[in-house]
DNA sequence: ATGCAATATTTGTCTAGACGTCTATACATA
DNA sequence: TATGTATAGACGTCTAGACAAATATTGCAT
């Protein structure tokens, strides 16, 4: 490797790093090689290597992680649709952070719709929550929930310290709970979603509709969620 | 100083340099102490000072020029309004790197406002640069401007090319221009307008029309400019 | 085969020093 | 006065090495 002058050389590595990814030498999820590999790909100190890495983690191309390495950061997440998957774990899966901020939350009336998909008497109170789903500090989708709010009473502040329904859920005593249906369709997202999503607003999202069920198929939870299509992809098998 | 353990020494300084920040130890716009004062009062080697303030570079809390020192990032910028004040000049002045982004521009025929301000017959064709002013990457006001297309063909090139309309208007022989007027106001933004500035839509912005005139008093451009009033302040004297 | 403990691998932090690059200042020169 | 030069001060880059912390692997005992 010969560097030219002018251009310090973690970014010249960082640059060829970038290119290799762009090549697909490494394709996302890959593990990219370690450091002492770099080290002697490119004949440098460790700390030069460590530095075009740091610059690719700040662009979030890579992610690094202690005792593990460097991975190509997939920017667009499956996420599987099936009776059981649940958000946080299939971010954890792929070794990112999820995170699930509240937005915020009110109790209202449900009208027809919002009734008939959680088998309620139209103007049955219930609790709206608004929120946000990110990984690694990247919004990924922003969702409203309807639940029954006889049946869940407190469960808003559950949900802020946890910050996860399943874990809230549990609280409640259903420990097992699963997707009913699930409606997908495309949209463009309200300015309000886009900027939760920290998105374009010409940008679309995938937006669903589902009904969670409890063990004895009552539902507990009706659900809409726009997911940033950029960066999810849904999929069914 | 003393560090507790269990997390890293640099991260510890970052987080006494931010509440020294906070504390008004350091205000915006002064100059941090060297690295090597920070050595000595901290006691730790160079590279961990300096590993401190790239993550207060990082969150954009201090700004680092080689050569000069680190200063604590002004998040309002002094925007004197005078007969010759320039935009890249303000910005430059502060140390702060000037960009003028043009977003979109068209000819139009001018109407009867437009036209009025200009000193034209109304349906006169004008061209309409919509730009957006930056410092240090960080939006400070988006911009309409609508200048005599008879007089100025062409000059949109020229603006992309050399990103300053006071440039642009070298090249067409025009060394001396001042503002005649400016009216402030202050709305709340377009969602457009807000995007573009990277800011909140229920944030206002200062919003001023002003007519620029060359050395013979003739206008050669009509503006509408609307800044963040969270980063920029209007001065006048 | 399973579970656990020891070991190896890999990234994170800190120190130390050398030299490069950019800025500001003082000084000499024209 | 203006300009160029020398110098000092301050940040930028690169190397070298040691140890810590997190994770992965190996091998042993059951």
């Amino acid at each position: 490797m010969d560097w030219e002058p002018g251009l310090s050389i973690w970014k010249q590595i960082e640059k060829q790093l970038l290119s290799d990814i762009a090549d697909g030498v490494f394709a996302p999820g890959d593990k990219m090689p370690t450091e002492m590999e770099l080290v002697r790909r490119f004949g440098v100190n460790r700390h030069t290597v460590r530095r075009a890495m740091a610059a690719l983690v700040d662009t979030n191309v890579v992610r690094v992680e202690q005792g593990r390495g460097a991975f190509v950061q997939e920017q667009i997440l499956d996420y599987p649709l099936g009776a059981k998957t649940r958000f946080s774990q299939i971010v954890s899966g792929r070794h990112r952070l999820p995170d699930k901020r509240l937005v915020s939350s009110e109790v209202i009336k449900a009208n027809a719709t919002i009734a008939g998909y959680l088998d309620l008497k139209p103007g049955t109170r219930v609790i709206e929550l608004f929120s946000v789903s990110e990984a690694d500090g990247v919004p990924l989708a922003v969702a409203t929930s309807y639940l029954p709010a006889g049946r869940f009473d407190g469960i808003v502040e559950i949900f802020k310290e946890t910050k996860s329904l399943t874990e809230a859920f549990k609280r409640f005593g259903i420990d097992d709970y699963s997707r009913k249906t699930t409606r997908i369709s495309a949209t463009l997202p309200s300015s309000r979603v886009a900027s939760l999503l920290k998105q374009a607003k010409n940008r679309p999202v995938i937006s669903t509709e589902s009904i969670d069920v409890d063990a004895d198929g009552v539902p507990i939870e009706f659900g809409t969620t726009a997911f940033s299509s950029d960066r999810v992809q849904l999929i069914v098998e």
